[in-house]
DNA sequence: TATATTGATGTCAGCGACTGACATTGGGGC
DNA sequence: GCCCCAATGTCAGTCGCTGACATCAATATA
């Protein structure tokens, strides 16, 4: 290979824009096509013109890839639960965290976010990462409720049942047809939580 | 070292008894005093005079050793909640595997759970693990429910909800003095869980 | 009693995840 | 045009974990 044609990968690749991403959508094709178990760090990291050591300077782990976006999902998720009215009560305040969440659960993101589940849904390593990713979510909205005055335990049995509604909803929304709305969801599954623990 | 103590020390060890449970108590001994993370699995086998491999003949990986017991006490939830008679209410026979699972966190075993506690929650991949631990739990009680005529998503949700509440009751009885009980303690989480999400 | 069988264990080699230490590179500020 | 800095690369090493094969001790069987 010429030193030219070198340089010139060299400049999409090495010292290219956006390598977290990069790692991101190559991680995303292999473990698709390969699987999980399957893919080494040294190939996702060749597939985005990078080394091993690079991928691990973006990600704690070979897990973490798939978690890019969750700070973004709570952030949402507590500025609407901080912001809701003070005369809600907690699993108002709650409940409208969930809809909020939904600007990142549109159409536009549905097929996107098959894919991912499919992928985590294959692997027990995955599956753990994603219930701390959601354990998380639930501690940050019991904080938020604390401070909002909701003493323990109440912050956080509601955050965590408000988790629980997240979960129905969103598996509901990653199977469901193009049509079916995630408030909708959302709304139907926290009803049904609130007549079957009634 | 003569021949003769060589032989006695693998009576004692390569071929001493409950090779399973010495490794869980080496496991145990050396992650509280030196941490998860600074215990090697080689450590903890020698410790209990077996080598590496034969620990991973026992458990599947260094995590699994502090979970030994977890499918006992999910075989307690799904008995108790599939002998509650068939007129208990979804929720109410929950309660009642909850209240079954108390004959494992009775006093004695109180300052164990502690300090196995204290270990897990010192480390994010112990933390993943119980979670998934916990999942299944709910897996396991959402399919017993179902095997009532509890259709979907009515079985799953109050699966979850019902684990929210034995985690925050786990918590508290951990926590706790040694004269609060579990069964108070789950009475009163549950009471609550109705009161907020009402 | 001697031997075959069997299940638990040991030994060894090797892969891949992950880390620390240090070198290199390319772009932006001076 | 030079220097600094952040991103990246290189290298060596540790540890978790696995497959293949050997060994050992108890038990069954001849």
């Amino acid at each position: 290979m010429s030193a030219a044609v070198i340089a010139m990968i060299g400049r999409m690749t090495r010292w290219g824009p956006d390598a977290k991403g990069r790692l991101v959508q190559s991680a995303l094709e292999l473990y698709a096509k390969r699987g999980y178990d399957q893919t080494t760090v040294a190939e996702i990291a060749e597939r985005a013109g990078l080394t091993e050591r690079t991928f691990f300077r973006h990600f704690a782990d070979k897990k973490e890839v798939l978690f890019a976006g969750s700070n973004n999902l709570r952030d949402l998720l507590v500025t609407a639960v901080a912001g809701s009215p003070s005369s809600a009560a907690p699993i108002e305040a709650v409940a409208a965290g969930l809809l909020a969440a939904g600007v990142v659960f549109n159409e536009e993101r549905r097929a996107h976010s098959r894919r991912r589940q499919s992928i985590i849904a294959a692997n027990a390593e995955l599956r753990e990462r994603e219930l701390i990713k959601m354990a998380s979510l639930a501690s940050a909205i019991a904080d938020t409720l604390r401070r909002r005055g909701v003493p323990d335990p109440a912050a956080r049995l509601t955050a965590e049942a408000g988790i629980a509604v997240f979960r129905v909803a969103f598996d509901r929304w990653v199977d469901a047809d193009n049509e079916v709305g995630w408030s909708d969801l959302v709304r139907g599954s926290l009803a049904e939580l609130k007549v079957l623990v009634a």
